[in-house]
DNA sequence: AGTTTTGCGTTGCGGTCGCAACGTAACACG
DNA sequence: CGTGTTACGTTGCGACCGCAACGCAAAACT
């Protein structure tokens, strides 16, 4: 990356406008996220934006690669912190629990991911990397819970959608203050005991 | 044309307003909902839209009150059609299965169950009916766990927890697309055979 | 040194937004 | 028959929107 006229790191702006965004999401929605209410939150003229987002959709686009790209680093990081070869179980209980909505930073994230669910419901064109990153978990669950040993009439790839939808829905529901972490965490726990011994 | 211009049933004509606007944001999402998109939607001037409602706000509330009505009309129609004294899995397993979008009509009301539970998780005061309603089906549910003769070791309330949350994430992901309607009801038929005998 | 390229700011245009204000027509009622 | 009330329609204002256009400074290349 070098001979440009300006020594600016691209990539690392259009993150950091991003970032931004996400920030606004996650606190009043995406209806209002727009391009001078972004700059400000940033914290640069809307100009620049402009100038690094030739398009608002472009800027959304960027935004939600930024949100799986992050989401997909916690999870990394909280999977690294069991050590080498945790247990299957041990394991996914820990990813899921690190995703879920339990605090505010998290529901922060929540309401993001929330929105973002919300908006490529209406715009199909822009929901397949969505699509490719539950596939890849789906494909991960699955792989994990085959290795843990599961219950005697469980199917791998069965569970492993359930478990996902599990996920998915206590965070709405968390996220939506229809009961407490404990009780969410508790029913992970339950729906795990019914996949594992 | 007949002489109405006195004697109009008010909570009809807002409904029907109320009905257009889940019609714009089933299609476009929420974002998409404004006086006169929804006034032309609904064939009637935006004045009278205003007329209806003093406020946006009020008018989304109203809608939000519209579609926790219809579902849970629908879902009282579902169970009716089982006759009476229907076993508590069957029950269950049918009441889930008919709000799981899994054909257009019912994947349009997802968009808009959707896009309002991202709009209520950034505006708290509008979160409560939906609370309450997560509030009656989860006893509801529990209740019926209870009265179908639950596996041994089941917690009746766990399993509402995690049975609702199953269903909330299965909507959201056959909304993605992310995988099929077949893919779903067979998670669901797995879960319920975790639950009962 | 001069040219080019890039980074970024400023301005403003056409459009839409929510909403208040006002006008009007048809009824209800005295 | 006049008066008030309800049910609309119309107009327009101030704010905000996305975005194109243009200007300019500074760094890179020749």
């Amino acid at each position: 990356m070098w001979g440009m006229p300006k020594v600016v790191d691209h990539n690392e702006r259009r993150t950091r406008i991003a970032e931004a965004l996400l920030r606004v999401a996650g606190e009043h929605g995406l209806e209002a996220v727009s391009l001078r209410h972004v700059a400000a939150e940033a914290g640069v003229t809307s100009g620049m934006v402009q100038h690094y987002f030739r398009t608002k959709d472009e800027m959304m686009a960027f935004a939600l690669e930024v949100v799986r790209e992050r989401s997909e680093t916690r999870i990394a990081a909280a999977a690294a912190d069991l050590g080498p070869d945790p247990a299957p179980r041990r394991l996914l209980r820990t990813v899921v629990a690190e995703v879920l909505p339990v605090d505010e930073p998290r529901r922060a994230d929540g309401r993001v991911a929330l929105a973002f669910l919300a908006y490529t419901a209406v715009r199909p064109e822009a929901a397949a990397p969505l699509r490719a990153d539950t596939a890849a978990m789906l494909a991960f669950v699955a792989e994990r819970i085959r290795a843990g040993g599961p219950r005697p009439g469980i199917d791998p790839d069965r569970a492993a959608v359930g478990l996902l939808a599990l996920m998915e829905g206590l965070g709405v529901h968390l996220l939506g203050g229809h009961y407490d972490a404990r009780t969410a965490l508790d029913a992970l726990d339950a729906h795990l005991d019914t996949i594992f011994e």
